[in-house]
DNA sequence: ATGGTAGGTACCCTA
């Protein structure tokens, strides 16, 4: 089973550039984040026309929206609000394992950006990022327990590790890498016992990023990326994680996203 | 220290 994550930055602009994602890499789930799209604009005929009849979205006006885009069937389709707005940030949906006795779990989260002053009394939108990670957290904990058969994917904009940035010392004041945010993921990691399920495959000392700014004359060269998508999954998956891949030549596209896709294989 | 780009919407917001 491959689940792809990837904040799409627009699903009406980049629909073609995710069907040549799903050519490429043959994700059996495509969860998918900043979808920009009210539900009953998503173009969800091209993505059935690839094989993937099997939706759960939620979108709205302009900003934020996530979906989840699937060739096998699943059930129990959710969606919450988060921290009292209705912003379209979380959904998820279950999926039947021969693996596994209970259903496995999948969630789809964008977690707020939180602005550019790391602030929570200068800045609200920073104080809503650190409170949304806290009910993420609170959530997984009372809703799960450790033994439960989970995938946790997305744009958490939180980019926990020393080389999970290109310089840990000149982002440690920037939003996306302070003390606080990594503090805060770090809890809602702790909530079930969560696997950082890329992070099995590549040393937590050698650099990996899934995002580059659009702000740099090239990103290649510049090279100041930042991993900001993250897979999880629940101890009971860890030992059946099989492979990853972090596709960094869509950053290299025509009308790129400012993320690349993230892809685990789990055998499930 | 600053400003740089992109998408959606409506001429400014968020990232």
């Amino acid at each position: 089973m491959k689940i792809l994550t990837w904040n799409i930055n627009s699903v009406r602009l980049r629909a073609p550039l995710a069907l040549r994602i799903i050519a490429e890499l043959g994700p059996d789930i495509v969860c998918l984040q900043e979808t920009k799209c009210p539900d009953e604009q998503f173009p969800l005929k091209e993505f059935t026309k690839a094989g993937y009849g099997h939706a759960h979205y939620h979108g709205m006006k302009g900003y934020n929206g996530v979906a989840v885009l699937s060739k096998i069937p699943f059930h129990a389709v959710r969606k919450w609000d988060r921290v009292s707005k209705s912003d379209c940030r979380h959904i998820a949906i279950e999926i039947n394992s021969q693996k596994f006795k209970k259903p496995v779990q999948i969630h789809n989260l964008y977690v707020p950006a939180g602005g550019d002053i790391p602030d929570v009394t200068a800045n609200d939108k920073f104080a809503h990022k650190l409170d949304f990670v806290d009910e993420l957290k609170s959530f997984f904990a009372s809703s799960y327990a450790h033994t439960d058969p989970m995938v946790a994917v997305g744009d958490f904009n939180i980019a926990p590790l020393e080389h999970d940035v290109w310089s840990h010392k000149q982002l440690l004041d920037v939003v996306s890498h302070t003390p606080i945010e990594v503090e805060k993921l770090t809890a809602m990691f702790e909530s079930v016992g969560w696997v950082d399920a890329i992070r099995t495959f590549v040393p937590e000392n050698e650099k990996l990023y899934t995002w580059w700014s659009y702000r740099n004359r090239d990103w290649k060269i510049s090279n100041r990326g930042r991993r900001l998508d993250h897979i999880w999954v629940t101890e009971p998956l860890k030992t059946h994680l099989k492979g990853y891949t972090v596709f960094k030549e869509a950053r290299d596209w025509q009308q790129p996203s400012d993320h690349v896709p993230v892809m685990a294989e789990i055998d499930l």
